[in-house]
DNA sequence: GCGGGATTGTAAACCGCTTTACTGAAGCGT
DNA sequence: ACGCTTCAGTAAAGCGGTTTACAATCCCGC
């Protein structure tokens, strides 16, 4: 009767049915001891004949640790943090990791919550990716939490390795690739200064802005979310202003979407009235009218990264903390992008 | 000094400084005893002076039960299973139930090994998504397993909760969509009759096709993965086959992606020379060249339900375990289908 | 002023595994 | 034959809670 009853098959049965303790058996198991080979083969076969699985739960609090790691990301159902939460995982499979995901969905106070509850016991570490400027509560949390790697979007004041892409980078390429082809007048479309990503991206533009035109030029700019619907109404309000620019450049896929949206839906002709540049460049960009030029930031590069950052950094030191990754970002050029009607 | 040190408060702690039992403490916090004001009020002062936090391993080792369920999808980076995944965790959190994340990628086993690790011992329970034909293997072992919920496709033979959409309705209503319009060649682009879901939509179709042409019409079938690149090979096949139908029904998304990307590519006009529906309906169909008709599933819902079935059923009695449970799709009509150029 | 039911609280077993400290016995050199 | 080092294996103390089975106290009515 090889089948085990589902309640309880512990390392006490094994043991007695392989005749020994329970002591050999677990060291057995966790490679701390060499038993004579028929010792040992009383045992492998007491645990496969009874089915035993050792129980999680009671390795866990006896270790000490869970062998899980946490993922806080801001929502799961936007591309990008899903192709972030994928690298996650299987990074994290890969080195025998469970993964705990939580999602935060703006709701506030709940990255606090998390925070608290998985970083103290819960789990080996956490991978906390945000998409909000912090009060300060979070960094003041997160120094006193340890083993976080902070990803994507910085918690200013917060003492851990930090992992982003190259935002400053990312907005050059955009402003040379625009200023290349004549614009002058450019809009960014993005999120508050706050937000690191938002600040270099922008600083990126203007950077390559001033190096093509030396002050010649005009960059305005739009402060929202990083949501469809801040890109729809930022849509409206070009064309309510009466179209301020001849390009521009959204700070991410969902801005360009709902921009795209609404220029597209007014009769606005991309890229022969305005040209677009986005930022991400994780979904079927290439199937949109017209297929859309993006920065694209290494999604799952940041994920793979970020779990080593988690696993193989030297916690006791938190003085030597590694502080600052940056990862490349390259430009997709497709077709949203066109010299100016008006140069 | 009201800040504890990291390392150790244990319940211990509190009921020392509270002047009362470990026990005291714990009935408290787990509801069990109505204390006088005054003791509880210097329980929860101590609590709060010495930030103590339970610890869930011991607790969960202690109780038996982990308050976390397990979510196995095939992938993550999909934005179907994200989405799917974003409901799950969404609804778990609100009834402060953690999540277990894995992805098998398709890699052979790697379900079996969850379905073991996870389901014996670790989690609550199981959301189980597999999307490809299963040879027993599956079924025998969740029903020895419990406590799993199958969700999008199924897995014959296994006893345990089902939910799907709507797939058969869901050809249907395509079917009546496309012969509506006069299209009596169409082609079908899914998965193997194997699969739950491509079985469904395919006969949902013939139904409809032959309802209203009875005999005079004609259904093709390219049988393959739900994946951009089969989307694309399917359109290459099309092309080369002289274009057997004047309207695809894409069975997925994905497939609707490699399809268009394919057609377009050769400058296939799409709807003039032949026409599209997808399934799904998660990411920006309605930005495509031209926006993409398609059958919506209710993915957040699916979600949400399938996180109550598991929580909700009763497990005790196994005969009585609901069967199939069917959520309703939707006919999305946007501008990738027009009359046949020759009916 | 006493039996008896609440009310408040406690001691101790237990959850299942890990790990430290220790023992009995065998192997070995001399 | 003796001391010394492995070798093979064990008992028992945690890990940090939950929970059962009791005990002490108090408030009653009679």
């Amino acid at each position: 009767m090889p089948m085990a009853q589902n309640s309880t098959v512990g390392l006490r049965h094994v043991a007695d049915a392989a005749r020994v303790s329970v002591t050999t058996v677990s060291r057995m198991l966790n490679g701390s001891l060499e038993l004579p080979t028929e010792t040992r083969h009383r045992i492998e076969t007491a645990i496969r004949h009874l089915g035993y699985e050792p129980n999680p739960h009671a390795r866990r609090l006896s270790r000490g640790r869970s062998d899980t790691i946490g993922l806080v990301v801001p929502d799961i159902a936007n591309l990008f943090f899903a192709t972030l939460v994928a690298a996650v995982e299987e990074e994290a499979d890969r080195r025998g990791l469970a993964l705990s995901l939580h999602a935060t969905l703006n709701r506030p106070g709940r990255e606090l919550a998390y925070l608290k509850a998985l970083a103290r016991n819960h789990v080996d570490g956490l991978v906390f990716v945000t998409n909000h400027p912090d009060d300060g509560e979070l960094a003041a949390l997160i120094n006193q939490t340890g083993k976080v790697v902070i990803v994507d979007e910085d918690v200013p004041g917060a003492k851990a390795p930090k992992l982003f892409c190259d935002n400053e980078q990312g907005g050059y390429l955009a402003g040379v690739h625009l200023t290349g082809l004549g614009h002058r007048r450019i809009l960014f479309v993005g999120g508050p200064d706050a937000m690191i990503s938002a600040r270099r991206r922008y600083l990126g533009l203007v950077r390559a802005v001033t190096a093509r035109w030396s002050g010649a030029a005009y960059v305005q700019r739009y402060v929202g979310a990083y949501t469809v619907d801040f890109g729809r109404r930022a849509g409206r309000r070009f064309l309510d202003e009466g179209r301020p620019a001849s390009a521009i450049f959204a700070s991410s896929d969902e801005i360009a979407i709902g921009l795209v949206e609404v220029l597209r839906s007014e009769g606005v002709s991309i890229p022969a009235e305005v040209s677009i540049v986005g930022f991400d460049d994780i979904g079927p960009l290439h199937l949109f009218a017209p297929p859309l030029t993006a920065i694209r930031q290494p999604v799952r590069a940041i994920g793979e990264r970020a779990l080593a950052l988690l696993v193989d950094t030297d916690w006791l030191h938190r003085d030597t903390l590694p502080t600052e990754e940056l990862l490349p970002v390259e430009l997709v050029v497709r077709n949203s992008v066109a010299p100016p009607a008006t140069p």
